[in-house]
DNA sequence: GTGAAAGCGCTAACAG
DNA sequence: CTGTTAGCGCTTTCAC
């Protein structure tokens, strides 16, 4: 039985990549049907090189030492998830292009930087929702987003007023609203939210994801506002409990586990390649699935 | 900067701790709340060891080398989720032990074996829950269980057991069902449960975790059975789903997350000292918790 | 107390 | 093509 820290020693290698999760205050992380899957696609195909999962919770101390992790050679290559665009964390990540390291994003680019990522098309999965609305005959439709330090955040905007504009909708400003995508944040908007359905300002709304749908779905309840009655509502992320919640939530499916798996193939290629030079970057598609919040 | 590598070979210790993931074919893993959760605890305190989390993912080919990932030297100790008790997984298990390599096991016991374990005390939480049933007026209530090779499964059935015990009621073998801890599992219950339900053969259903509960009470409503009319239901886990369901479901809490870094502390403390002898097993609490699906 | 040297167990390069 | 040897970069021991 070879020893794996001598051989790693002797080639150079740890054979580890490197996952990186955000760091998520008061949140059980993986407790997130998003963290899940992607993890769980990028541990299909590292099995499938050979390469082990190093997991590393992020720190909210030791922010921008990602380097180091290649410096010590614990990881070959890494994967950072959760990444917001920040200045330091944009620092952090340049820094790693600099010297050299290999690693991917998911699910949120850096514009201009040319660092490896692998998305979703949010923007078009954005767009299909909010024209189904349209199509559905609404026409005031309010958009629940998400902070915009995260490309998918800005990236459903854009989805948004595209579909707006297609349709002749003029975009107001004051439809949107912005949570953190827990539920708790769509929960806390049901009072202006529901202020506007009560008076007619608004029949549709589109959530930036399944949490704050379902969070804002709750508390418009409790104020006595239905879906399916007063205002059709449509989530993202196609997450389990848009299925259970009742009525069926109406969602955008998201490829996460594929997202994953993609990232870790790419990583890797490039890896055992050497192909330091070229990259191509993954965007997987979004797809819009009606269930009952949108449909009755 | 010291280079790790060569740090773990000179003092023959990878600083990993190895976590072994259940292969469950078709559920992409992490989705699951339970596994997520206890993984999130683990991770927690393995970063206050300083020691780095190694994911496995156990194939379902090489089902018995785990002592080859000690013999590599890549990890120091190992915790294994989602072990079953059956003779291939306990031969594995009864050779590291022979080996002398440090490992835990979480929320399985295999009795009789001297496995350092963490485990929630679920056939207390099991009672309290039928306890609860039966103090609500419910008499005739069925049970839908786990698969009997984990231990949870086997502790939950007894505290079910216990509960009818003490409370005067005969244990009816007929009223209880074994579904895979799925969904979908629970869902194909919903016509034999059903058709007790409305023959006021059964007023209440216990069930071994809440995406069982969830997938049954779905069942049933299609059936044109609502819970709250005809029928109390108890769930088990705690998960997301149970408050974002509706009604909202009675539960089980698990202490999922602490489970997970309890038992990450006691491998590393024993690893620390270096104490090979005494170990002492982890048991932690589970506590029904009552909501709308058993009070009304 | 400080400093030099001998491994740790393998890989890769080189000579035979 | 096979066998030997010199590192890989650190830790630890032992001598000074």
């Amino acid at each position: 039985v070879p020893n794996a820290l001598a051989q790693q020693l002797a080639r150079k290698k740890s054979g580890n990549i490197g996952v990186i999760l955000p760091f998520v205050p008061k949140v059980h992380l993986f407790s997130t049907y998003y963290f899940s899957e992607i993890l769980s696609g990028i541990g299909e195909a590292a099995n499938r090189f050979g390469y082990n999962l190093l997991l590393i919770f992020r720190e909210p101390s030791d922010a921008k030492d990602y380097a180091m992790l290649f410096r010590t050679q614990k990881i070959d290559a890494c994967i950072v998830l959760g990444a917001r665009d920040v200045p330091e964390e944009r620092a952090a990540l340049e820094q790693l292009k600099e010297e050299g390291y290999p690693f991917c994003l998911v699910n949120q680019r850096f514009d201009g930087t040319g660092f490896m990522t692998v998305d979703a098309d949010h923007a078009e999965g954005s767009r299909q929702a909010v024209r189904h609305l349209i199509e559905g005959g609404r026409c005031s439709i309010a958009f629940l987003n998400g902070p915009p330090e995260y490309s998918s955040s800005r990236d459903r905007l854009s989805g948004y007023q595209a579909a707006l504009r297609e349709s002749g909708i003029g975009y107001l400003e004051e439809l949107v609203f912005v949570g953190n995508y827990s539920r708790k944040s769509g929960c806390e908007q049901a009072a202006r939210i529901g202020e506007l359905i009560r008076s007619g300002g608004v029949d549709a709304v589109f959530a930036a994801n399944d949490r704050m749908a379902i969070g804002l779905m709750q508390g418009l309840k409790e104020l006595g506002i239905e879906t399916g009655e007063r205002y059709a509502l449509v989530g993202y992320d196609n997450s389990d409990g848009s299925r259970i919640i009742s009525p069926t939530l109406s969602t955008v499916e998201v490829p996460f586990f594929e997202m994953g798996r993609l990232a870790a193939e790419m990583l890797l290629n490039e890896e055992r390649k050497g192909s330091g030079g070229h990259r191509e970057d993954g965007l997987l598609p979004a797809r819009f699935l009606a269930r009952e919040t949108s449909t009755f």
